[in-house]
DNA sequence: AAGATGACGTGCT
DNA sequence: GAGCACGCCATCT
């Protein structure tokens, strides 16, 4: 059984997003065990290999809004993969009902080894 | 080595 | 709701 550094945790868990979903940085930081460390969830992402191919644009903040300011490319990039994935996007924002992250991923997550 | 930074969150005005 | 001040802490300068 391998031992996987924080860092992989959370690569792990965003990978685990399934399409349709979102999912608050600071909850990837608790389904990887790490509360209250929210931030580490983003500088992971921007470490992140380009072979991973993490959906990283379901990750959002605590507001249900993309964290990239309105006028970068990654803000732009982020919403186009949203709305790819059938997603509602107005001005960076998720609507409410899609916000919620679905339960069956909190489930999956506590079968998880860490 | 030391200070600044940031794809965050929470609580308070 | 919109700011603002903190807390957080691995990376970056």
């Amino acid at each position: 059984m391998s031992t996987l550094s924080s860092i992989e945790r959370i690569w792990f868990i965003v990978n685990l997003i399934p399409k349709g979903n979102v999912l608050p940085y600071g909850v990837v930081a608790d389904f990887a065990g790490l509360p209250g460390r929210a931030r580490y969830v983003s500088r992971a992402l921007k470490l992140a290999p380009q072979n991973l191919t993490l959906p990283w644009h379901r990750v959002i903040n605590s507001q249900g809004k993309i964290s990239f300011a309105n006028n970068t490319d990654a803000f732009q990039t982020q919403q186009q993969l949203l709305r790819l994935d059938g997603i509602e996007v107005n001005a960076g924002k998720i609507s409410l009902s899609q916000y919620q992250w679905k339960p069956d991923i909190a489930t999956l997550v506590m079968t998880l080894p860490f």
